[in-house]
DNA sequence: ATGGTTTTTACTGCGTC
DNA sequence: GACGCGGTAAAAACCAT
């Protein structure tokens, strides 16, 4: 139980990085062999003082040595593949798997159809028999990617359903998970991402949508995989999906906390409030909000003269005692300062 | 890689049952 | 004396730069 807690808290926001490059792509394909004709002709002079040009790849600039002027702007990345290329040190896990030959679920074993309308003797088709082969092909190509999905998903959902009731997850959560695991799927998301990870993923972010978290660590706790894995899925499945998912709110475990220590409403309406007037007080930002929620709950007995030892706050909360005290000194502070 | 922030671990002293 | 509680210092973990 060393390492604990969802961290990122409210960093989640950043949802500023998604533009679809879909149509730049498509272009780089047709632009790409005039660039570099251009570049030859030009031979990397400055217009304006004639020094030698420099092409920064990370800015796609084209600068000149001398002078400093920028040539050209925003130009075309001829950089390997995907464009993650130029943010990988900023976002170096989010790469998508790799191109698939390999890593197709049955190794290329499926039939295949040939895309050229010829026979085996290379003769063409008759257009009776073109039309029949792509009949065929669009089938093939159907019952193939098909019965994989399918297979994958069953499996994916089975282990959805085993990792949600062993969290005690109800079942709208487990749809959820089904539902976004479904479209990570159907977003050729999992080449080169385990099934096992994808699945915890769309779990944890399933809890967190439906307002009833678990930490990573819970998750963790019982997935195949561990946790750093599920924490970069995780992000990835959120930012290619663009799942609105906010920063737990730390209101949102206050009931489990509480019913796991066998607390009264009267305190659990308590430890809410106390989280509210630490709201607006602005505690909050950059703590867990498992802390936050625990140390609530913790005070939140402590108002309504319920026993609960810390210890036992931070076993259910898994959060280290000495958190619910720094947490909890705070909310009682800014409890009073708003009541003042 | 590094630095700053938060959380955890480990240890201490104090009061109470 | 064991237990609950509070505090501190150093270490670890995490995020951002």
């Amino acid at each position: 139980m060393t390492d604990t807690t969802v961290r990122r808290y409210q960093r989640e926001e950043d949802e500023s990085d998604r533009e679809p490059e879909t149509d730049r792509e498509r272009e780089r394909e047709s632009e790409s062999d005039r660039e570099t004709e251009r570049e030859r002709a030009d031979e990397f002079v400055c217009p304006e003082c004639g020094g030698k040009l420099e092409s920064d790849t990370e800015r796609g600039e084209t600068v000149c040595g001398e002078c400093g002027l920028v040539v050209e702007e925003d130009e075309i990345d001829r950089g390997p593949e995907w464009r993650a290329f130029d943010s990988a040190e900023k976002d170096q896990k989010s790469r998508v798997g790799a191109p698939t030959t390999k890593m197709m679920h049955d190794e290329g074993l499926s039939t295949n159809i040939g895309w050229q309308d010829k026979d085996a003797y290379g003769k063409q088709l008759s257009s009776r028999q073109r039309q029949k082969m792509q009949r065929l092909r669009t089938w093939n190509e159907r019952f193939r990617t098909r019965d994989s999905k399918e297979r994958n998903l069953k499996q994916a959902l089975g282990e959805i359903d085993r990792m949600a009731s062993a969290l005690g997850l109800p079942e709208n959560v487990r749809e959820t998970a089904s539902v976004i695991y479904r479209r990570a799927l159907a977003d050729d998301l999992l080449p080169g991402r385990s099934i096992e990870g994808v699945s915890t993923a769309a779990l944890y972010a399933a809890a967190r949508q439906a307002g009833t978290p678990r930490s990573l660590d819970e998750v963790a706790g019982v997935s195949r995989v561990g946790k750093d894995e599920i924490a970069r899925t995780y992000r990835y499945v959120v930012r290619e999906l663009n799942l609105e998912i906010r920063p737990a709110d730390p209101k949102s475990y206050v009931p489990r906390f509480a019913s796991d220590l066998e607390l009264s409403d009267e305190a659990e309406r308590r430890a809410r409030q106390l989280l509210d007037s630490a709201k607006e007080a602005g505690v909050h930002s950059g703590k867990s909000p498992v802390g936050l929620a625990a140390a609530a709950v913790y005070a939140a007995a402590l108002l309504c003269n319920e026993k609960v030892t810390q210890k036992e706050v931070s076993e259910v909360a898994d959060i280290s005692e000495v958190t619910i005290r720094n947490r909890y000194h705070e909310l009682l502070e800014a409890e009073e300062g708003l009541e003042v």
